[in-house]
DNA sequence: CCCGGTGGTAAGTAAGTACTTACTTTGGCC
DNA sequence: GGCCAAAGTAAGTACTTACTTACCACCGGG
């Protein structure tokens, strides 16, 4: 005579499927690496328990290890998810044609409102990121060798063509693109992680692009008003790219 | 008949006071702090457990305990130590003169290289900011309100004015503000954590200051060239603020 | 000389932690 | 229906965690 099995209630989960049923290997996996996910990104490595986890996605703990191995496999195969797969944006592709009519314009505001767009609609990777790389682990280190560095190529290389053509300042390509990578980082920064509220800044990403691709390309002076003080009393230490006119 | 009380030997930390001696209790709590900002920063509040604290302050647990009631109190007076005590930067009286002599290309390039050489002298402080913004803490909160909030203040009502003189063309200021800020902070956040072998781009904070400013002041583009396409293509969205030429 | 307070410790404890084991459903297929 | 692999679980294990307790050594002052 054996008590009833009380299975635990499937507990409100947004569980994918209705019904709390059995799901496939695959669903499951999928659906607990979602939740990690979730969880992961709000709390970090280590201050996310297993059972958490297992709580979230509505199935026991024993469950989520036939799933990962361990939790370290688990934030791998986030990472991996998150930086490899479909939805990771291609900055090549993205401006290709942009680059090919060397339509500056295009090239700086596509990448930053593909780049701000990206960062809104997946919060949680930002985070993500941030957290390994705080935790100094080797998938950021992946992250940033095998995207960061492509970025810093990719419009490193058009700018420095660009400055052939005589369109752009001589100048360091490095340091513009860090600029404007800063630009762009440091605003989906604020909006994810400082001020999700917008009290600083309310913007959208299509004008933040623009505006920012304005200030790379043309800056702010007007140029117009006699300076307080002479160009030649600054330090000149070797940048002779003031602007001609 | 008792046994020898084998006191621990004082173990190769970095003891302050050569001896291995008892500390009064002021001097121990500040190594305490020390130590514990020194792992917060590298592990986060999650990721540092007390009996490492102990460890690397040569004590045993129990003193850590003695004089922080528990884990959260010594964060907490982490965060208020690093924030509110002397060594945070001001900002307003760093560039307080050149604000006053309106020379645009000072205020920016001082502020730049203020908070550049800030945070590279203190690594541990942007890391741990970003844990605790991670992690949701109040401190983070009151960093940002303290801080950030006046810069942007300080430097929008700047711009403001400039506006007004006709030195700098019309874009909200808290955008640029925005940008300047972005540069600064990425390049910082590029240094300490993602990048501090600095492969990507190798630059002094006074060259890294100044070229931010150029940036920001004069942007890339030298308006020499033909555009390959003709502006009246680009999909204009009400920005009117094509540098007057 | 001893006495109390201060700096310090060894050895706990109770609650977690990641991860396992042994077992019980369940659904699809012949 | 009967069966079996896959989906799932309850109840562990071995260890770590934040935090406590009870005790010890030193030292200046009466």
């Amino acid at each position: 005579m054996k008590e009833i099995t009380n299975r635990q209630a499937p507990l409100a989960t947004a569980n994918q499927t209705a019904t709390g049923a059995r799901m496939s290997a695959e669903d499951r996996r999928l659906q607990i690496l979602r939740v990690a996910v979730s969880l992961f990104s709000r709390k970090g490595f280590g201050g996310t328990t297993t059972r958490e986890i297992a709580q979230a996605a509505g199935v026991s703990e024993a469950m989520v290890f036939r799933h990962f191995a361990t939790k370290q496999e688990l934030y791998a195969a986030i990472l991996d998810h998150k930086a490899c797969s479909g939805d990771s944006m291609n900055p090549e592709q993205m401006v290709a044609e942009a680059l090919k009519q060397k339509d500056d314009r295009a090239v700086f505001e596509q990448l930053a409102f593909g780049a701000l767009d990206h960062h809104e609609s997946d919060p949680e990777f930002q985070r993500l990121l941030l957290h390994s790389a705080l935790e100094g682990h080797e998938l950021a280190e992946m992250f940033f060798e095998k995207f960061i560095r492509r970025v810093y190529e990719l419009l490193g290389g058009y700018i420095t063509e660009r400055q052939r053509d005589g369109a752009m300042v001589k100048m360091d390509p490095l340091i513009v693109v860090r600029s404007f990578i800063g630009m762009i980082i440091h605003h989906s920064l604020n909006n994810n992680l400082w001020d999700p509220k917008r009290r600083l800044l309310k913007i959208s990403n299509r004008d933040a692009a623009r505006h920012f691709t304005d200030i790379l390309l043309n800056g702010i002076s007007t140029g117009e008003e006699p300076r307080p003080k002479k160009m030649s009393e600054r330090k000149a230490v070797g940048n002779d790219f003031s602007r001609k006119k």
